[in-house]
DNA sequence: ACCTGAACACCGTTCAAGT
DNA sequence: ACCTGAACACCGTTCAAGT
């Protein structure tokens, strides 16, 4: 006798994002998942193979999210600006699921891992921004350089390791700005302009 | 009757050391030190109160290592050829203990993390570069801008993040060079003279 | 004073049995 | 076809008992 499904892969995807908002990667067991949508831990099974492809369906969830606030966070006009939208989305994102982000990004066994295709599909914007101020030549060198500073500052940030008192807010802003100035093969920089702003 | 100690606080930070290398922080287990050094788990608690414990003498003492590596990597002649060798420092350390080096910025409950003093000593050669670079009112920004590049740089090289391709050495160097012009609020960069090169 | 086995509450995962 | 309890091999941690 066929009994009929009580979950789906959906639902089981949306309590996992839930989850690794409240708790933590570590609190993204099967069995705080299997609660969530009303089985037990085995039965998860029936429709994924461990605990690695539950984290790397959640990981995928969040970075479709992710590349599109970036692919809609760059309107063309002025490369800086661009940047700067770019890095804050990154950032607002982040703030936003601090669970899902630290999963997109963490050192886990490559079956855990999001798909490559949702780094190729992100890296888009930013090396279309970032080609048009360093060129197509440094375009993948400084756009590998602006995500390294914009992911290294916010897993700082959200790993509280920013503990020397600052506004970290400013500075922020001030390494977008600086990376700007940084990767903009055209930009010339009088040091006198602004040694005192 | 009293029993002779099998073993010591040196001992266990030491196997620790060594198998979060080889099994990384979720292989930093109680039980594979506690084998690694000759006695069983509940033993380890005579000497320290748990496991986060545990994983906080080993973050310390790598940051101790990597503390004194900074502070030797600067000889205060040029800027930013010192902000350039506290970058590679920071990189050779990781590549030498990659395990070390996740476990130590890794985002652990506060009392598995490595005591806020490493931190402080070790931003010091830092900062005093990025003094000499961006200024007394800049120092900490331009710090937080190159350890947050250097930091996510090498987080996502362990990760495995940059899969399109490219030479990532290059983009380091690419990176810690544009790095330094960009705070370098001396500099004066001519597009002209750097466009083709 | 230190070490141990046993116990408890958790994990992930497998599988025979139930509907 | 899906779900379950029981089982197994792991965790961290506590504690009474052994020397």
């Amino acid at each position: 006798m066929p009994t009929p499904a009580r979950t789906s892969l959906e639902q089981i995807v949306k309590a996992g994002r839930d989850i690794v908002e409240t708790d933590g990667i570590d609190g993204l067991t099967m069995q705080s998942v299997a609660a969530r949508v009303g089985v037990r831990a085995p039965s998860l099974y029936k429709r994924l193979h461990g605990r690695n492809e539950l984290l790397r369906l959640v990981a995928n969830d969040a970075a479709a999210e992710l590349t599109r606030d970036l692919e809609s966070a760059a309107d063309g006009k002025d490369a800086r600006r661009d940047l700067a939208s770019l890095a804050s989305t990154f950032r607002r994102f982040a703030h936003a699921n601090p669970g899902a982000y630290s999963l997109i990004f963490a050192p886990l066994p490559d079956d855990a891992r999001a798909d490559a295709g949702w780094s190729v599909r992100a890296s888009a914007p930013v090396i279309d921004t970032t080609e048009r101020l360093a060129g197509t030549d440094h375009a993948l060198e400084a756009a590998r350089t602006v995500v390294a500073w914009a992911n290294g500052f916010i897993a700082m940030e959200l790993a509280g390791a920013f503990r020397l008192g600052g506004d970290v807010d400013r500075a922020f802003d001030y390494g977008i700005d600086r990376l700007g100035v940084a990767i903009d093969t055209g930009a010339v920089t009088h040091a006198r302009a602004t040694r005192r702003s």
